[in-house]
DNA sequence: CTGAAAGCGCTAACAA
DNA sequence: TTGTTAGCGCTTTCAG
């Protein structure tokens, strides 16, 4: 890489007029600035950004922190702010905590030594499990800020981006309640430890505690076990299931499959909803009706929220909360 | 951020004192060290990664280009080189190109200017039919060592790490045709253009002219077009199929659940193998025989290799291509 | 219009 | 044992 150093040199000029007459400054002579202009171009200068970013005390770069990339909502999210963050000059340091505390908080320390700007991320299982904050309160003390989403701590007091989860359960559970008039509804899950899988069975729960006679029905399925296998023992044992709220999109995927094993017509016999994106929802016979979450909008305002937050230095302490609500999308495994 | 100065002056020694004391420089008087180490641990000083780098002239950080993040077989080759580059103290910047040459030539260039070491990267899809390759050997040439895994350019001088995609493709024919005695095997791919789907496809059809008198039976569906609908007409227009190769997951896994459209038993009446994570072979019931990539394998490979690279700056021109072999997975999509 | 010099945070050769 | 200095590549103020 040619520095401005050497292009100086090569011209016999000094290393401030090489760097004003690549920066278009006025004060530079029209015909210095052309020569410059066409040495660069010839070495295909670039500015080394290590140097910028140490003169400019910022980095143009944001640490992304996701608990598991082979999820796809979280890979999703991760294009959304990949996206947004190119659009606007930052680049993105992904770290992976594999849903492990440790792991989070060494990622958090590891970039927080003048590698980023500021964090966007989905707190860790095991954060969640074991509600430990302080090394995210840490961080925004040390003046990086940071973006939180899905996943999020409510007692840090950061931006934070989130779902409706609550609403759109409940209102999915309503919906095959009222309008399909299904008798007895089960709900299933591999994310119950999860903030969003609890927030979603107790929008579950609360739709079937107002509206029916009956206690929820829930079946939590571990996930690294045989969820065909549970699912299939779960559909005997509570016989008969007509309708099935899923929290993954992997537990409405195999529900659809199992239906048919037992003879069950889906959607006739059993309507099932889950939270799911359109690529795993075309993966089933009939397609999955599905509570769609737009990821890719959520990365967008997360990076949208951060950007904000870094270049507007002055006022802090007013955090903001987005909510991104999902979409309800009618397919085949429901009625009508 | 504290930094070594303001430590320098607090403690009222010079700054190259602290810089010695914290790192166990012999030089350094004992109770010095001490007080320094003290006093930093209160601070929780961590060295600007920006001056190290400008310093030392290398970013410890990797420059990855990934064509679709919200490919399964990408997002965990990824997972596989953060895994790696974090065990060896590299972070790694992620790119998603997009499928688009420009994007992919664009973060090349952007990522070029001092931000890391070097790249390790799969070709996009444009790239590919375009077969464009200057802006690879540019960068190489330009000192920045590239490792590009599954989809690769072969006129470009670097490492690589690929899948034996024809073998695999073949001995899985072969197979259905041997050994489960098969008359009518079809191969379905969404991805025709690439050049893994292009290899896969050879290996089908060697197979195939070697071992029957028939002609190879290709369905391609284009990624955005509605796969269920295809598969089915394609399965209804070239009766009696008895044997599928899917080059993709979502096309096996489809197969499966048209295939119980059509009254057909899988395994009994028709098999399916398809090239598949676990997590994908899960979702179809039965469970889809596979061919399984290593894709953590793959990354891992790649960033070893890379590190090794920037590590020993002397002998170049021996670039390797490392072969990561499939494995044949059977579950219960096939007899037996 | 051009250049010299300082400084971002750090390390390391050299001086004291 | 500690301090001074130069320099990594760049921008920017201030002198010329």
């Amino acid at each position: 890489m040619v520095t401005l150093k050497q292009l100086a040199k090569e011209l016999n000029v000094s290393i401030s007029t090489v760097s004003k007459a690549l920066n278009n400054s006025e004060e530079i002579g029209e015909d210095t600035v052309k020569r410059v202009k066409e040495l660069a171009e010839l070495y295909r200068y670039k500015p080394n950004k290590v140097a910028l970013s140490l003169k400019q005390n910022k980095t143009k770069t944001i640490g992304v922190i996701i608990p598991d990339i082979l999820n796809h909502f979280l890979a999703k999210v991760l294009f959304g702010i990949e996206r947004e963050a190119t659009k606007h000059g930052y680049n993105i340091i992904t770290c992976i905590s594999n849903e492990s505390l440790d792991k989070e908080k060494e990622s958090l320390q590891l970039l927080a030594n003048g590698s980023v700007d500021g964090f966007i991320l989905s707190v860790a299982e095991e954060t969640q499990t074991k509600n430990e904050v302080e090394h995210f309160k840490r961080t925004i003390n040390h003046g990086l800020p940071i973006v939180m989403f899905d996943r999020v701590a409510h007692d840090v007091m950061c931006d934070k981006v989130i779902v409706d989860d609550f609403d759109a359960t409940y209102n999915a559970t309503k919906y095959l309640i009222e309008k399909e008039n299904r008798k007895k509804i089960a709900f299933i899950s591999n994310i119950d430890q999860l903030s969003i899988g609890k927030l979603r069975e107790r929008g579950y729960a609360k739709a079937i505690l107002e509206n029916t006679n009956y206690e929820p029905l829930i079946l939590k399925i571990n996930k690294n076990k045989d969820a065909q296998q549970k699912i299939k023992s779960f559909f005997k044992k509570h016989k008969p299931i007509d309708g099935v709220i899923s929290a993954d999109s992997a537990s409405g995927i195999i529900a659809i499959n199992t239906s048919a094993k037992f003879g069950l017509n889906v959607p006739k016999d059993i309507s099932v909803i889950g939270f799911a994106s359109k690529s795993a929802s075309n993966l089933s016979l009939p397609r999955l009706t599905t509570i769609r979450q737009h990821a890719k909008v959520i990365g967008a305002n997360a990076a949208q929220m951060l950007i904000e937050r870094m270049q507007n230095t002055s006022r802090e302490g007013d955090v903001k909360t987005k909510i991104v609500k999902t979409s309800f999308v009618k397919n085949k495994s429901t009625l009508k």
